[in-house]
DNA sequence: TATAATTAGTGTAATTATAACAATAAAGGT
DNA sequence: ACCTTTATTGTTATAATTACACTAATTATA
């Protein structure tokens, strides 16, 4: 990197600016919902955008990240990763701007939400049912988002990122369900996660009407590693016989 | 994103500076190597480094990251990919500075390769055997880029990037072997591949001594896209019983 | 000319994974 | 008693994975 950076002449090359934007994912009524925030300003006022912001000069990328995401949410700890670095010239009218932006999970929200000087509104909407077409390429980086999140469902654990602490095992199907848009086979998801041995009993249980709710708690390995195991149930469609 | 950018003041948030480094791969002998540049300057003067070069104003970061590989190996039909972005203050002692790093695999080289005025000398050195630890965070990244070109290995066709136009099924497990670091089942192999039908007959053949070898070509489906065809013969390993 | 060497490829069978769907279990409510 | 609800286990067919043995085609060499 930066062989040249010795001999950096600001005058020479301009320097683009460089923001963070997160989009944020959570669960509301069992639906997958995103967090928008309504432009006040142009370009594209009034239109809704992901929430974002400039990255400080002395702060990581994930802290930036990190900042934003309690700014307009509140929470604090969620699980959180780069998702993809968007910097095509022309993505912004005002000036050349670089994204790196990063998704979230967060926990079935009851978060207030803080509407700032720059935004009109902040709120959450189901990805199927989006206000519109979004600010800059953000339909396109909610898209890639959109990927990620059902890709890493597959082989990894996050799913449970979603969830409160304690949830029971038809929930975690739900979640599945919800997000890959398509049914699961109750009696093989048991299995399957319960072979993943990812949950632990908490031995609480939640009554009503029927047999009693088992409940779990995701078992957390050391620190945020994510666990690996595979789903699966969508098989890879093979291109016609020939 | 940049909710904040009509009311930015230049003076009042130093802007980082942007670069994108490129973790070029190739194979040389049938073994995995990497481009590397030696520095001329402070920091890290004789140490070896990712090329890269800071991003100019009005070009789209994949169009950077083509130029630097241009730049370094004068090639220019090559597999690139962005991989991540690294930005931790402190990552450069000079000023902060915000890496996209993309990664690139060439095809069997024997490309001319020039240094600049920035660096020492510019070689291919095997990943196995690195001229001791490398400048700034260079060897978390070229750790980085290993990882995501040995798991796409498994799930994409990205193998075919590494070998010529035209190859044997042969050549193509050897590069498996090479870059996940076991071997593989020789019938297993033919079958997998053959049932892809990413493979091409050239009705070339090459002989020597032995049956000879038939010649195939990768079967692009169009443009760049990559097929999806999933590997395996390395089996997630479980955690012990309990 | 036989046979060793080398690369290419097919056969077979055990094991494991996936998928669909049926059946049983444990509660509370009516 | 039996209906409803959630939690589970059983069963079976099909498909994927793996290991390894075998056949095929050619050139080099003893």
């Amino acid at each position: 990197m930066n062989e040249t950076a010795e001999n950096y002449d600001p005058s020479k090359y301009d320097r683009p600016s460089v923001t963070v934007d997160v989009v944020i994912f959570t669960l509301i009524e069992r639906e997958l919902n995103v967090l928008l925030v309504r432009r006040r300003n142009w370009p594209h006022e009034g239109l809704w955008a992901i929430p974002g912001g400039f990255v400080h000069i002395d702060e990581s990328l994930d802290t930036a990240a990190r900042r934003e995401l309690e700014e307009e949410t509140g929470v604090t700890d969620v699980y959180l990763e780069q998702l993809y670095t968007f910097g095509d010239p022309g993505r912004d009218p005002r000036t050349r701007v670089i994204s790196i932006v990063y998704f979230a999970l967060v926990r079935a929200a009851r978060h207030r939400l803080r509407s700032s000087d720059e935004s009109l509104d902040v709120r959450w909407y189901p990805v199927s049912r989006l206000p519109g077409p979004l600010a800059f390429d953000h339909d396109h980086i909610l898209a890639t988002a959109l990927e990620r999140l059902r890709s890493k469902l597959e082989y990894t654990t996050i799913a449970f990122q979603l969830l409160p602490e304690v949830f029971s095992i038809l929930e975690l199907k739900q979640v599945y369900e919800q997000i890959l848009d398509e049914e699961l086979d109750k009696g093989n998801f048991y299995r399957k996660i319960k072979d993943a041995k990812v949950l632990e009993e908490t031995g609480m249980q939640r009554e009503g009407r029927g047999r009693p709710t088992t409940l779990y708690r995701f078992r957390r390995n050391r620190g945020d590693e994510q666990f690996v195991f595979r789903w699966r149930e969508a098989r890879i469609t093979e291109e016609g016989e020939e």
